[in-house]
DNA sequence: CAGGATCCATTGCGATACTG
DNA sequence: CAGTATCGCAATGGATCCTG
């Protein structure tokens, strides 16, 4: 059967919305900071600049492909500076720019709210899943 | 052939940075915010309760099946309260708790950074794309 | 040392249909 | 009106191997 009116008048308002969003900023940026290893590598940035293995100490979780690929389009979107000197062996560092930097703040706020009521999120859970 | 010493000793360590960071406040919080459509849905709620209808309207972007599930984890965090009047038809109101607005300045202050700053973002993009 | 390329399991999410 | 259930795809991310 064809679809009726209604279906198609609602999968039109999602898409426009679908790309309304796309270009919000707020989101776009929730969306980066929300990638997995986003936090991490900023955090261990913010101590200062460092090489590609160290980052592959420091953020042990992340496997190899990972690291490169968060800090290539940290680096995209100007937060991130890479810097090589092509020697050999190599040696690439990685360090905030100024716009990096400036969302430290940002990143601190969020920190302090999570630490701050982690606990009523987790007590909130726990209620939650002990009454079905 | 059998994985060396070294690949073994990775592993591991990428294991016990994946269970830690599990825990870390920051990420959990960033995790949840990052979520597509949780902070469409909590502007939205922060101009006061709507109905499941309304939301479904205003966060036009999700389907019904992401709406209600974005709608259950913030209710199992603890961010926002359901209310049901089991009558016929039924009628569902969802809100904000104390929980969830405290985290509204937060997110204001991401949209202040984002509104501030994602010009930058594009322009470093766009640098980063002109030149490979 | 840094990182590209590939293969593969997982899953997030959309589309659709059905219920009280 | 609000919500659940099922199917299927496409993107995400992990493991592994290879190179300048």
């Amino acid at each position: 059967m064809a679809p009726s009116a209604a279906v198609q008048r609602r999968a039109r308002a999602r898409t426009t919305h679908l790309t309304a969003m796309a270009g919000c900023p707020t989101h776009r940026v929730l969306d980066r900071m929300g990638d997995r290893w986003v936090s991490l590598i900023l955090k261990e940035l913010a101590a200062g600049p460092r090489r590609h293995g160290e980052l592959a100490r420091s953020v042990a979780g992340a496997t190899q492909k990972m690291l490169t690929q968060t800090l290539r389009v940290l680096q995209r979107d100007g937060l991130v500076a890479r810097t090589a000197t092509d020697s050999v062996p190599p040696s690439v560092h990685y360090r905030l720019t100024p716009l990096g930097e400036s969302l430290l703040p940002v990143l601190a706020t969020v920190t302090r709210w999570a630490e701050r009521h982690i606990d009523d999120i987790d007590a909130a859970r726990a209620a939650y899943d002990r009454t079905p």
